[in-house]
DNA sequence: TCTGGGGTCCTAGGACCC
DNA sequence: TCTGGGGTCCTAGGACCC
């Protein structure tokens, strides 16, 4: 059978997309929302992380500011190794382990993870991207991709970057680094290229060159586990990728195979398509421990199976499939869920099955649970339009519909999502 | 990375339908 | 009546991303 893209000569695009795409990505955004309130913590150690009390062992670093990496911080890493990784105030607690009591003190920051104020910068930061482009995809709370090709053109995308840059930086106060190239998966390498404060311009003709040198981690979608296999492969760089046989990569890696080879190649054509709406939401916590009480776990998915409908309910979305998630030691992740025959909005029963999915591991220890709803379903009607102008802008994470974002029925900028 | 929380997409087998 | 092929939905798990 004849597989598109054999066709195409070496080192030429699949079909260029003849577009512009622009990668936008907040560099450290938590630490710089903490910094925009705070602005002693600015050039100061900061870890940003989530469920930590100070004395415990639970709770994971969110962001950490390039002062932190420096020493060894990264992100997802226990909080409490974090701190400790700092250096104390006083001494220079260089050494191992030692007395476990010089001073107390790391020589850095910690704050918790406040979500609702990054959202409310995060929206500052939406509407100028709004405002510099026909189509905007929202990736996450401090990422997007943006279609610019209306907007400019090569010989001046480093200027319009730039402006968008200073844009955000003025009007925020938040640094982002900018990726401009003729696809996704290029722009997006391209932001990563100079962080922090960074501005990458790949030119059309010019990606499979640009990824050729790195890593093949670097490109997007391959993690550990695939890099292992790759390397195995004595696949190395993008560029080793980019040259391999594709249809060895199919026969290990599925389809994936052919998408990481195109991607190397600077082949890509998906377009950018604006942010649509969620396909699921889950809420999940861990215990400090893994637990046996069945009781306790059942309390626990309780709590859970309120939040998410809470939520649910809060963007206007309709379920028809419930899950839970149990996590057992190791780290075994089991997932069991049940569709129900039409969408619902059912607090009740989202906890009843929730509660009748997770007596299976009533008998098993458990770090943690989770509860998601899924199929979702956005009903067309006044409720779907509660959290903004168009479906668009559900991008908050809080239960509770934001008071404040409707004193300002709009900016200037809205105009680009009126055609969708 | 002895692993926190919230997502996405893909795969694979089985049920079921025509 | 032992056996064809195509399609969709459901469930569980895996890999990946931020």
């Amino acid at each position: 059978m004849p597989s598109p893209g054999d066709a195409t000569l070496p080192g030429v695009d699949d079909e260029p997309p003849d577009q512009i795409v622009l990668h936008v990505d907040m560099d450290c955004f938590y630490a710089a929302c903490e910094r925009l309130r705070e602005p002693e913590l600015r050039g100061e150690p900061l870890v940003v992380g989530m469920g930590y009390e100070p004395g415990d062992d639970i709770g994971a670093v969110a962001t950490a500011s390039y002062e932190a990496r420096e020493y060894g911080v990264e992100s997802a890493m226990a909080i409490s190794e974090a701190l400790d990784r700092l250096p104390r105030l006083d001494e220079d607690a260089d050494g191992p382990t030692g007395s476990r009591d010089t001073t107390d003190e790391p020589a850095g920051y910690y704050r918790p993870v406040d979500l609702d104020f990054y959202q409310s910068v995060a929206e500052d930061v939406r509407a100028i991207l709004h405002d510099c482009a026909d189509t905007v995809r929202e990736v996450s709370i401090d990422e997007a991709y943006l279609d610019v090709t209306d907007r400019t053109g090569w010989e001046v995308a480093d200027g319009f970057a730039r402006h968008v840059k200073q844009r955000i930086e003025r009007e925020v106060g938040v640094v982002a680094s900018v990726g401009v190239a003729p696809t996704l998966s290029a722009a997006k390498v391209a932001s990563d290229h100079d962080k922090p404060d960074g501005l990458v311009v790949v030119e059309p003709g010019e990606v499979a060159d640009f990824f050729a040198p790195l890593s093949v981690e670097e490109v997007h979608g391959v993690g550990p586990v695939t890099a292992r296999k790759l390397r195995e492969l004595g696949i190395e760089t993008a560029g080793d990728l980019a040259t391999a046989d594709p249809h060895e990569l199919v026969d290990r890696f599925g389809e994936r195979g052919r998408e990481l080879y195109d991607r190397a190649r600077g082949a890509d054509t998906r377009e950018v398509t604006p942010t649509g709406d969620p396909k699921s939401l889950s809420r999940e916590s861990a215990f400090a421990d893994a637990v046996e009480d069945p009781e306790r776990k059942r309390e626990q998915v309780r709590a859970l199976a309120e939040a998410v409908a809470t939520r649910a309910q809060s963007k206007g979305a309709l379920y028809r499939t419930i899950g839970v998630k149990a996590v057992t030691p190791p780290y075994d992740v089991n997932t069991r869920e049940r569709s129900l025959p039409g969408p619902i909005d059912d607090p009740d029963l989202v906890e009843t099955i929730a509660l009748e999915l997770i007596s299976e591991f009533d008998d098993d220890p458990v770090r943690k649970v989770g509860v998601r709803v899924s199929n979702l379903e956005f009903p067309t009607g006044e409720q779907a339009r509660l959290s903004g102008w168009d479906g668009e802008t559900d991008g908050q994470e809080t239960g509770e519909p934001r008071q404040q974002e409707r004193t300002t029925p709009s900016r200037s900028g809205q105009s680009s999502l009126t055609d969708f």
